[in-house]
DNA sequence: TCAGATATTCAAATCGTTTTAAATTCGGTT
DNA sequence: AACCGAATTTAAAACGATTTGAATATCTGA
């Protein structure tokens, strides 16, 4: 390993004036710099990182904890954002800590790992509405990114897509089409973008002067069977007309619905249209599905850049930014015209 | 932050006493021992790591890659094994830093976060016969341990259980018990352990003077369904008499045979013996199954703090060690002696 | 040619710890 | 009273980078 004292004894320069070449100073002579980078380049210098850590104050490490849910399951989602944010904090010379809790106390594991005292921040994901993490982290002044959000407007880093937006485009694409019975198929109630896709849904709905019994309002853990049952039942005609669509939380829900539909004899788009919302993972994807799904579209993969920059500049001390886009809407088959017959709403407000 | 220097401050006392002080050397008076400890307390003293790290060259951190396969399945031993690690780690104070491997090249991921230069080494898993990473890492000299071992005779350090003589266990049990028609559902073929359990089962069976047919050894993932194909498959009768008793890479394969083994219209033990391996994973427990399944047993979880020490060890310089344990058997109800009428071997060697 | 400005470079301090080698204190011998 | 050795403690170097303030070299114009 060779070091800065090294490469200026092989030039005759000194540390300082190394550091400042290879850091690309402006004040260094271009001559210098070069023969620095030469030389550098033939020792395979490599600046030691933790020499750089003491002295800047910084550990150039985050951290990320894993949420172990009862039944151990690890989603795909999870391997997806840990793929993408190794590679992104990779590019921000940055590297990712891991731990897992599973513990009945959310803040303890950010305390233990934060009391280890080699973190520059961390990454939160799966906000919930008031969050105590945010108020932990908050309070002990530690930095950190939310992917997505606690609330409508926050005041902490965090980056995500207007989950409001994404339930609102749905309903109006919908009933454009001339759909008035739309469904929701909502993901689990406790997490923060499921209360914002339910609020964007109803305030789409009431902007059309439409209501929604509660029967076709379902919030359930995001799998193809949970999409399927409540589809099926839904369909079943018990709690008054059937509805002419559904909006899914997730590919894997609309798959679900897909099925209930079919299995009830019906066609889609035919009678009735079905809606996703397609973070794009490499498994399941929405175009795949037959007839191919009319989703909101956000990557997921796309979010860890823009965290791992945020996370990165807050702690050098940038201001944290909130960065919320918007979910791309892309129209494929499962959606079509509201089928004769289907046109009267479940009741008028 | 208080440092030692401010902790000497306060006292009269230099860094280097504090230090010592702090860290248990003998030659300190105890007197001076106990007022450096109760104004460190006070003072809420940690030690800087990073400045710890520049000077004993060490990082204090460990790296972990996780290889995704093509389906983006994850699976529950991964999370045990996260969580395990991560726990038995920060007792030895160090980190685990996570990277994932979506290359062709094995060794790739290995390369790039070794030039991060911030590891101290790794911990590997899933071993494979002559794995490459073993050859890069030796060659490079970068410490780590293999949770297993890629051949019955290495020189790394390594922990694990001995494979081969988990299906010897097995076999022996079953031929006790009078079985002569025993087949192995075993994991992937290109795991070291499944040539391993192949190896200890082969030669069990030799050592009782039996043979077995290739229909009778299956090879693949270890999933509930497939232990329910090819267990469905082998009681077909269609490649000879079929087998008496089955040895199952894992609970839930062995789950998927004993369904087969009902639907085949047998029952468990009456008709044929099963056995697994149970990795004592939070969700597939073995004596859950009905009837409780007899087992090699050794918990993932017990792996981690051995994993754990023998890796910090040798990253300080220790030799490498290789342990290699012996699962327990546990006799539940899935097996029972050989049927009337099963005593007859394939064919005898 | 020389003052003065500008362009480069350097020595030294710094970060907070560990560790080596040297210094100090103290009690006990002779 | 002088000395020895054990018990403590200290000063200073080291780790490898960044950064401050100062120094030197080079160039400009009069």
């Amino acid at each position: 390993m060779a070091t800065l004292k090294e490469i200026g004894a092989e030039l005759g320069l000194s540390p300082a004036t190394v550091s400042r070449a290879l850091n690309g100073f402006p004040e260094v002579n271009k001559n210098t710099v070069d023969r620095v980078r030469e030389v550098a380049e033939r020792l395979g210098y490599r600046p030691n990182r933790v020499a750089q850590r003491l002295v800047t104050g910084r550990s150039g490490m985050v951290g990320l904890i894993i949420k172990i849910r009862a039944d151990m399951s690890a989603d795909q989602t999870f391997f997806e954002m840990l793929t993408g944010l190794t590679a992104a904090l990779g590019a921000q010379d940055t590297d990712l800590v891991l731990a897992v809790d599973q513990d009945d106390d959310p803040v303890l594991p950010y305390r233990k790992l934060m009391e280890r005292d080699i973190l520059d921040g961390f990454i939160l994901n799966a906000p919930v509405p008031d969050d105590p993490r945010v108020a932990f982290l908050q309070e002990k002044r530690i930095p950190f990114v939310m992917h997505g959000q606690t609330a409508p407007d926050v005041d902490y880093a965090c980056f995500g897509i207007d989950n409001a937006a994404v339930s609102a485009d749905a309903v109006r694409l919908l009933t454009s089409l001339g759909h008035r019975r739309i469904a929701l198929i909502n993901g689990q109630s406790r997490y923060a973008f499921s209360v914002d896709r339910l609020r964007g849904f109803s305030k789409a709905m009431e902007a059309e002067g439409l209501s929604v019994p509660a029967a076709f309002m379902a919030s359930d853990a995001e799998t193809e069977t949970h999409g399927y049952t409540h589809a099926l039942e839904m369909l079943a005609g018990r709690d008054g007309p059937s509805p002419t669509a559904f909006v899914c939380a997730s590919t894997l829900v609309a798959a679900g619905v897909m099925r209930a539909v079919k299995d009830r004899g019906l066609s889609v788009p035919g009678d009735v249209s079905v809606m996703g919302h397609d973070d794009a993972l490499p498994l399941t994807q929405a175009r795949d599905l037959e007839p191919a799904l009319t989703v909101t579209r956000a990557p997921l993969r796309d979010a860890c850049e823009p965290l791992a920059e945020l996370l990165v500049a807050h702690v050098k001390g940038a201001p944290a930014e909130q960065r919320i886009e918007r979910a791309e809407l892309i129209v494929r088959a499962s959606t079509g015209p509201v089928p004769r017959g289907g046109e009267t709403p479940w009741h008028s407000t």
